[in-house]
DNA sequence: TCCTCCCGCCAAGCA
DNA sequence: TGCTTGGCGGGAGGA
């Protein structure tokens, strides 16, 4: 007698019986037949009748009548059974892995050649298959579908498929990949990183509900089957049910893959993902174990079709199944379009191809109406956070401006992700072209104080970048916002237009160990001398020099540095009201490098620094630290001077100061040029730099940089000694702007932002959202309270921002 | 214990 | 209405 838990097994034993041409080694002869001492539970004698009412079944019993001599091995076979004991017979049934969905698959895939001919369609008869492989149906539309997802397959009829092979692979996987950039899965997953390290550290905290609300959206959760010119797509339900399904997910979860840098994917992350499309705020176990099980399925084929591999990541919570991407390689958008521009599917004129991406993408996804570019719903959703911000600034102009706490964590988001994921996957060509693509021929050129173009896709610079929105950083502690501002950066690095913000990385060239194999992309990067005092000097002149990219005597670096400046105010102004008609985001990545503490300018430096100021910034050698995101490295302050990590780079960071601001910004003070200790109380304007950089993530949790000296070039010693006598209060002035640079040794780039000071009239207090991260208990002058967690890092119990691998403190008074 | 994923119920919707 | 398709989750085998 078998015990109760065994009864599941007989009642299969059951069904198998019934089935026996599915089970070579399991042919009963007749249900009737079973001996009734078996301890057949109402359950499984239900699931036998339910078995037997299967017409599937009855049409095996037809064939089987049609078919004696099998029938005869058969019954062979189960004589064979019947002799076995019970163990014997489990043991002669085929173990779970040999009855897996990769192995089968394997066996399907075995049926038919990868590159079938194209005058001879192979077609697939789903009941031939169920038949020949000895398997349910139900397991050949796991296959089928994930097949279907690669255009491997497609749908001709009921029961019938067309085998295509992987002649259409590379053009999938292209667009693909595509779509993945579209849909900015390398912000979702840093999102969902982000928001393990915030569950991990605020398990219950309000920031996850912000987190989720600005990731899902149930409005915007479709994102349709991408489908391939020439490859129809015929799912048999075309409803609802179509975006949940196996083929959907199994193509978001290869566009992952193809838009990560390095090709893992853990399925941790690729389950949050496929979930917040649909509601990450109703994320929940259930549902998380079922995207789980789905993407097991989805991974077995795809690992079966050797496109993945199994491995695992680990991680400082432990072990995570991961797959790795062992599929081709994916050639970069402009390879693609040349792809695009000679298939038989796609094909413009290369020339036209070009200077047209975007009709050859809506010619390579026709939309039928639907969103087959849907821009992902965490941005929609951001994008009218952001909204709903900037119409609040615009109420309120004089007041410090507020953002919330979604708007806010998008932005500490974007000023970590990793813009290396995005450069490193650009190739200089790509960027040449996208530069040629914003050329008046290609994009309609918008007066650059008009309206921005909004509908740009994703790598075509509009020209309306050119201004800038600063985000603004609340600091109730000093009742003084910060705006940060990045320098739009060369066409290339510009996606779209942010209506609340933007943050726009600046490469330049005037870096050292630059690599080889960047030299394309620093060809276009290159500075030239003066660059940041021209553009800080003429703000305006240099809004009318802006995007001409065609024109080589103005590098793409100058565009980026004059557009920087270029801020009039009518232009905030204008472009605020065109911003009412704009949901389309910009999502420019900041990039997530390395943070080189500041220590000022030796003579060492000097010839470096000499050559590094024809560029406009100077270079300095300091050690680097791991970004929060790239690698966290707790390290006390007190460590700062004495940090040892040969494997980080020498980076240099620079501080520059805008000369129109040198005179007012307290920043810089020649006490802290001459000192680079860390311990001595900050002045405020180290405060802040303090607190943005570990704001941002730039710098580890406790660590204090110190002001460093600005740029040997800049004439701006006496004027910020004078300043830095002054500078005891928290009385930045307004507008006034600093400059930083930064080598990012992953990007190979340096990259230039600024820190712009905001003197609000009325000091007010912060927003409800807002309050949980700056509001400090006992006011502002509260000195932050640290308390240890049991993992050795601290959190702060008051006037501290907690972040997640980093703590945000305001120490500041 | 957790990972992996088989298994089959059952609903949607097509023919 | 029968049948196909496939979402979904229980729960068992394996590590």
């Amino acid at each position: 007698l078998k015990t109760p838990l065994k009864q599941a097994s007989t009642s299969q034993l059951v069904l198998t019986e019934r089935q026996p041409d599915c089970q070579p080694l399991t042919t009963p002869p007749k249900p009737k037949e079973t001996p009734p001492a078996d301890p057949w539970t109402p359950t499984s004698n239900l699931k036998m009748l339910i078995s037997a009412a299967s017409p599937e079944i009855r049409s095996r019993e037809q064939r089987r009548q049609l078919s004696d001599s099998s029938s005869e091995v058969l019954q062979t076979k189960h004589c064979l059974q019947e002799h076995l004991l019970g163990d014997e017979y489990e043991k002669s049934q085929p173990s779970r892995k040999e009855k897996s969905l990769g192995l089968l698959c394997h066996k399907f895939l075995a049926r038919y050649p990868d590159y079938p001919s194209p005058s001879q369609k192979s077609y697939i008869c789903l009941d031939e298959v169920t038949e020949e492989l000895h398997v349910e149906r139900r397991r050949i539309y796991d296959i089928v579908n994930v097949l279907e997802s690669l255009h491997m397959v497609s749908r001709l009829a009921r029961n019938r498929y067309v085998w295509h092979g992987r002649h259409n692979l590379p053009q999938t996987l292209q667009a693909l990949k595509k779509v993945g950039e579209e849909n900015k899965y390398i912000q979702q997953i840093q999102m969902i990183k982000r928001r393990e390290y915030e569950h991990e550290f605020d398990p219950d905290g309000e920031r996850n509900e912000e987190m989720a609300s600005s990731f899902g959206s149930s409005e915007q959760s479709e994102m349709s089957f991408v489908e391939l010119p020439g490859v129809e797509f015929r799912a048999a339900s075309v409803n609802g049910r179509k975006y949940k399904s196996l083929r959907v997910m199994s193509q978001k979860f290869v566009m992952l893959f193809l838009v990560s840098t390095p090709q893992i994917v853990s399925l941790e992350v690729a389950a949050k993902i496929l979930i917040g499309e649909d509601q990450l705020e109703d994320l929940d176990k259930s549902k998380f174990k079922t995207k789980i099980r789905r993407l097991y399925d989805i991974a077995n084929v795809l690992s079966s079709l050797k496109l993945i591999k199994k491995v695992h990541v680990t991680e400082e919570r432990g072990r995570k199944p991961a797959f790795k991407w062992t599929g081709p390689e994916v050639l970069p958008n402009t390879q693609d379009i040349k792809l695009e521009a000679t298939s038989t599917t796609c094909s413009p004129p290369i020339s036209e191809s070009i200077t047209s991406k975007e009709q050859c993408s809506k010619a390579l996804f026709p939309s039928k109406g639907k969103q087959n570019f849907t821009r992902h719903s965490s941005l929609i959703k951001l994008v009218k956070s952001i909204e709903n911000d900037r119409r609040k600034i615009q109420s309120a102009p004089t007041s410090p401006v507020k953002i919330s706490a979604s708007t806010y964590l998008l932005i500490i988001f974007l000023l970590e992700t990793s813009f290396s994921l995005f450069l490193s996957q650009m190739t200089a060509e790509e960027m040449q072209m996208k530069c040629a693509l914003s050329s008046p021929e290609a994009v309609p050129k918008p007066e650059p104080s008009q309206q921005p173009a909004l509908s740009q896709p994703l790598g075509v610079c509009p020209a309306s970048h050119s201004s800038v929105s600063p985000v603004i950083l609340p600091h109730p502690q000093s009742g003084v916002s910060y705006a940060i501002y990045l320098h739009p950066s060369q066409a290339h690095t510009v996606t779209t237009y942010s209506p609340g913000f933007m943050l726009q990385p600046l490469p330049c060239a005037n870096v050292t160990g630059i690599k080889s194999n960047n030299s394309k992309i620093l060809n276009i990067m290159t500075t030239e001398e003066g660059d940041t005092q021209r553009g800080q000097d003429e703000p305006t002149k240099s809004l009318a020099a802006e995007e001409r990219p065609e024109m080589k005597s103005e590098t793409s670096s100058q565009r980026c540095l004059k557009r920087s400046q270029a801020l009039p105010e009518s232009n905030l102004i204008k472009r605020r009201k065109s911003d009412e008609e704009s949901l389309d985001t910009s999502l420019t990545f900041f990039p997530s490098g390395y943070l080189i503490p500041l220590t000022h300018c030796t003579h060492g430096n000097k010839a470096e620094c000499s050559t590094k100021e024809k560029a406009g910034v100077c270079s300095l050698q300091h050690t680097a630290y791991s970004s929060p995101i790239t690698g966290v490295i707790p390290m006390p302050a007190s460590e700062l001077k004495t940090v040892n990590i040969p494997a980080f780079h020498i980076t240099p960071l620079n501080i520059m100061l805008s000369p129109n601001s040198i005179a007012a910004a307290p920043v810089l003070s020649n006490s802290c040029l001459n000192s680079s200790s860390t311990s001595s109380a900050p002045n405020p304007s180290s405060s802040a730099l303090n607190f943005m950089l570990q704001h941002i993530g730039l710098i580890p949790a406790g660590v204090q940089v110190p002001a460093n000296p600005p740029l040997q070039h800049v004439p701006v010693s006496s004027q910020s000694e004078n300043i830095s006598h002054s500078s005891g209060s928290t009385n930045v002035q307004e507008g006034k702007v600093i400059e930083f640079s930064f080598y990012s040794p992953i990007n190979e780039s340096n990259f230039v932002f600024s820190l712009q000071f905001l003197q609000p009239k009325e000091p007010q207090e912060p927003q409800a959202v807002t309050e949980n991260f700056f509001r400090t208990p006992g006011g502002p002058n509260t000195e932050p309270a640290l308390s240890a967690n049991s993992d050795g890092t601290q959190r702060t119990s008051q006037g501290t921002l907690y972040i997640p691998q980093r703590k945000l403190e305001v120490s500041e008074d």
